[in-house]
DNA sequence: ATGAAAGCGCTAACAT
DNA sequence: ATGTTAGCGCTTTCAT
């Protein structure tokens, strides 16, 4: 048996450079390779000895064409920051299954999400995980007609059955209303994401509930739309002419563009944000936040996808996963007076 | 030609299917797929026809396998939320090139990096970036020999030469001292990360000449080590009693964790912190800090890793990044008094 | 328990 | 300009 040392411009070795290296057949590092007990002793010895010495490494994609199956889940979300908690849990179960998350930002841009997820496909990806754009995912039809798994993160996909993880984003604004409607505020106003976004949708519709629930409704203080700095600027502007004492936000750009207008105003509004993020306890005052479960998100996003793996016929499921109020004291300031 | 609708259970149409579809020759689809232009314009139709007929995509594993070539970066940093401006301009610079990303996390365990490495080179990756964990990186030698390209972010490589891009830590320091020293700082500290990590060691020493080149030079300020709840709190009680008026934090891990503990108390020291993060503006006072400019930093690597794929033989180098003082208030501080 | 041969889906080399 | 053939590196029948 001949050692080779590292060099130079060598060629990468293949399975046959092991065999003939072993004395063996192909197929028996094959084996010894995918740990198949059928072989024997003596020769698994000799195999692994050559593949230590010629530093051999399998080639996946001969692998995965052979195999047909990649062992590579596909992660399609809007932003690496924002999704680094799900992606994390995600990993982490991934790797428990053998498998690798190839991750892709989409950038929020539907033609993005579409080029991301075909290379994903063209990569024959064995499931994607998709935190959806826009609201027609029809272009996923043909590839989960041919099996492949997917789910949907944070919101439902468009025009297709998918499997689907969502926070309970009625439930965080309940919780929040409440909890400053109990520190006294009455006139409460909501300042969060376009409707045609479905998490603005929806936290849009269940501040509207709370507010008509809430004994004395208090109406003109719901205030959806784009979150930029001229829009921020004039909801708060009616947000202090409505004379409105407490503000929830609806998601954590929009937090953190409303605490950068109030500036070392930011203690004279209770303020509770959706989103919890970094450093938000290092506010002052600290910020109150609804926060979402993201390593229960990403763990049941996955399952979801392992499940589907498992058996394609199960039917498709919508999860709805629980939101935390987290005291840190804007939520806690009283009203003036 | 017969149009085939999308149906469950279907197999995934394969090149010889979309032939067959266009009644052409199989070498022909490839051409098409692969924008070949002695194609003629009749032909060409009808495969791209037949194409979306059957929603045709090519196996990029098959394709890779034929190449020799995967069209893949890897990218094994230590977390991805610091990374992620340097993974930005890296997954920018690689989308312009076709190339596609494949990033790992490696939690800043040696073990995980070494993992995180050898599946991509099991996947073939067209070349490695890698913010480097431990001292040791003789694994690669073998795949590097085979003429996989790697760059070292952050830090350097340990035995092995490789292409490194690393942030100017010593101007960066020097910059805060001289800022501090200018606002009237004779008693200023310094808390950082362990000298056995590469920046740990490069910042101290900086601090350390920067004391001694200060006429009046002060010694027992330093604090390098691990970056934990009991070291800070002790390096912070040593700091006071030091009477020390100003401090520089080494990295971002030990400008929050120094925050957190001050708590109330943070105008009381001026603070100066390596590394930028989101938010740092909105703390009070703001926080002054020196900035690495992560987007050169990915550029220059995806650069570097590019230039040595078309040229295996160019000379080994390290680029050292300029880094900005970022003036938010923190560092302005005057000592007390 | 081990080996020989076929073939996964594609592209490169070589006809025509 | 288009088609035929071979083979990338591996796993999978199917022998032995």
């Amino acid at each position: 048996m001949r050692s080779r040392m590292t060099q130079p411009g060598r060629k990468r070795p293949t399975m046959r450079d092991v065999a003939r290296e072993a004395g063996v057949a192909l197929r028996t590092v094959s084996r010894v390779v995918n740990d198949d007990p059928t072989v024997g002793g003596e020769l698994a010895a000799r195999v692994r000895t050559a593949i230590a010495a010629l530093e051999y490494e399998p080639d996946e994609h001969a692998r995965q064409l052979r195999r047909g199956t990649s062992g590579l889940i596909g992660a399609a979300m809007r932003n690496f920051v924002d999704a680094h908690p799900v992606l994390s849990a995600v990993d982490a179960t991934a790797r428990d299954n053998r498998m690798t998350v190839l991750a892709m930002s989409t950038e929020d841009e539907e033609e993005r999400e579409r080029e991301a997820v075909m290379s994903m496909c063209r990569r024959r990806v064995d499931g994607i995980i998709i935190e959806p754009i826009g609201t027609n995912h029809q272009y996923l039809a043909a590839e989960m007609a041919s099996g492949l798994p997917v789910v949907a993160v944070d919101r439902p996909c468009g025009g297709i059955a998918a499997d689907t993880v969502i926070s309970d984003n009625a439930a965080g604004i309940g919780m929040a209303f409440r909890h400053l409607v109990l520190h006294g505020h009455r006139r409460i106003a909501y300042l969060g994401d376009a409707e045609r976004i479905f998490t603005g949708r929806e936290r849009a519709a269940a501040f509207r509930a709370c507010m008509a629930a809430n004994g004395e409704p208090i109406e003109g203080l719901v205030h959806p739309g784009q979150i930029d700095t001229a829009r921020v600027a004039a909801s708060l502007a009616a947000v202090r002419a409505a004379r409105a004492t407490a503000l929830i936000t609806g998601n954590a750009q929009a937090t953190v563009e409303v605490l950068r207008q109030l500036g070392p105003d930011a203690g004279s509004l209770a303020l509770i944000g959706f989103d919890d993020f970094p450093l938000a306890d290092l506010l002052r005052p600290g910020l109150t936040v609804i926060a979402q479960d993201s390593a229960t998100i990403g763990r049941t996003a996955i399952g979801m996808l392992l499940a589907r793996m498992a058996d394609p016929d199960r039917p498709v499921q919508t999860v709805t996963v629980p939101v935390e109020l987290i005291v840190r004291g804007s939520g806690e300031l009283p009203p003036p007076g």
